[in-house]
Formats: structure tokens, C-alpha cells, sequence
DNA sequence: TTGCGTGCAAAGGTTTTGCATGGCA
DNA sequence: TGCCATGCAAAACCTTTGCACGCAA
């Protein structure tokens, strides 16, 4: 369709740059803006909006959307498109960590989708939520602790 | 906790009411405001917002999230937890249909991801997404269409 | 009678849009 | 030179909150 994807300025060349140099920072939009002024190259916020919507069209970034209300969060999804999108993410609700599990078992699992359910499942769209081992332990170590 | 949820209103008896006699549909906060209008039940926005809160914590409703900006949908969960808090939710990202997987393979998924990952999955805030047979089938109908 | 529930309006937040200017090709 | 990209401000959007009034218990 559209191999070219615009002029390249000095502002989308900093988002792009920031994210293949923070391949696994997922952050929001906001966080980016201030990312980029940290690092000297001022860029407007509606400007960001507009290049992360690009970079989600092109396949470059993916978005992660938690609750309504809150932010997205973005993160590189690679040069190539197989660096994120043939695995499932698992998104921590306790510490946001987001984690990459690229797994067999999971592989089976959009199989059997696909072949018994006839659904195609994104992997770039899709994270499972849940909670992560060491929020898992925390927790329980703060719930025991109230049982006074 | 709280075996009370307060007091029985009319407002709050209609959206049950419309939860109960409606268990499949999943719906936005404004939908249903205008669902209750349609059946003779004005209800304020906030009011339903908030019941709809409450009936979430109470676990009667679940609320899912499609991409930041876009309202939630709310959707029965039924009168004990455990008629959607059992198995994954397949949401079509073109049509917006929700589907109710309830299937082994996909209990051992969670089985999987707890042992081998250390991963305790929310089947209740997770969604996968992809794309349904039906809308498969239309996305390529159309593909074809446009090679003139 | 008490106090929660309601509804309106206003505030809060994130994201989008309009428009004049600036920069890439 | 032409056109897209930028950035500011304002709008749009969903959701939450403040406050006075009404209704359940």
C-alpha cells in the first residue's frame, strides 16, 4: 500500500530512535514526550500522538491499553515483525512489567484457536493479564501481615 | 465484606434487571443508559456509572477494556462467579463480538503458565484478540474485490 | 429520621482536531 | 515550490466528583 510513510523529520526520527534503543520500555505517550525532552529534542504532544499512530499503522510500535481512562502504553515492536508478534505477552496488573514468552505451548494454543475455534488470535493485540511471581509472593506476604 | 450493596432502588433493580434478562449482550455505560431510557427507565449517567461500579466489585459485571479512549463494555457475569471467571473471552476486533471459550486447552494454558512460568492468569480481565471466521471470511471477500 | 442514592453540572484525564507556520523533498 | 509535519490551543471524549435534593429503611 504505502511503503512510504511521509517525510522523515528530525522529531519522528527521535521517537524511532528512542525505541530501538529502549526495545523494551513500554511507556505512554506522555512519558515519551518527557523521554525525548530529557534527551534534548523537545516534541509536541500531539505530534507524538500522530507519529505513534503511524508507527502503530506500520507495525513498527504496538499499543497496550489497560483500563479506559488511563493511558496507553507503547513499545517497539521491531524492525522485523516477528520480534513480538509470534509470541504472547503477559502483562503484570501489580508492577506493570510486561513480560515476553515465547512458548511452545502458547504456539498450540492459537493453533487449536484456529483450527477448532476458526479465530485468528493477533498476538499483537492480545496480552494475557495477570499477576507475576514476585507481585504473587508480595502480596500474599502483605495479606498476612494484616491478619493481625 | 459487604453482604449489603446498599439500598434497592428503582435505578439499581433496572440495570440488574436488564443484566439478567440480557446475560449475553456487552454493552457501554451510555448503551445501557440508553437501553433503560428505551424500556421506560431514565437513569442518569452517573448513576449508572456508579452502580455499575459497584455491581463490578461485587463481581455480578465485568467491564472490558478495548483500546484507550473507546468506552468500556460491561457484561453480566452471572449470579455466582464462575460463569466467565472459568474460561477466556475471544473478542472479534473486527465486529466487536465477544466469544465464550470455555475449553480444556485452554485451562491447561493457565495450568501451563502458572507452573512453568510463575504466572497467575486473570481470566477475568483477560482478552484475546483476533479476528472471528465470519469477519475472516468478509476481510478476504473484500481483499479480493479490490484487485481491480 | 437517618443517611445513602440520585441527577445535574462541572471537573478530571487522555486523545483528537483546526489552523497557521515551518521543514522536507 | 508543493505539500506534509509540527505545535499550540481548543475541542471531543469518557469518566469521576461536588452538591442539593429525594427516597429507602
Amino acid at each position: 500500500m504505502s511503503a512510504e510513510n511521509g517525510y522523515r523529520t528530525r522529531q519522528r526520527a527521535a521517537i524511532l530512535q528512542y525505541f530501538q534503543s529502549h526495545p523494551h520500555a513500554h511507556l505512554t505517550a506522555e512519558e515519551l514526550c518527557d523521554a525525548l525532552r530529557a534527551d534534548g529534542i523537545s516534541v509536541g504532544k500531539s505530534t507524538v500522538y500522530r507519529a505513534l499512530d503511524k508507527l502503530c499503522e506500520a507495525g513498527t510500535v504496538r499499543r497496550f491499553t489497560m483500563s479506559a481512562g488511563e493511558s496507553a502504553c507503547y513499545q517497539y515492536a521491531g524492525g522485523t515483525k516477528e520480534t513480538c508478534c509470534t509470541h504472547f505477552h503477559l502483562k503484570c496488573l501489580v508492577c506493570g512489567t510486561l513480560y515476553h514468552i515465547p512458548c511452545e505451548h502458547l504456539d498450540e494454543l492459537s493453533t487449536h484457536l484456529g483450527i477448532q475455534h476458526n479465530f485468528t488470535v493477533d498476538y499483537a493485540k492480545t496480552v494475557l493479564y495477570g499477576t507475576c511471581d514476585p507481585c504473587r509472593r508480595a502480596l500474599l506476604a502483605v495479606s498476612k501481615k494484616s491478619e493481625t
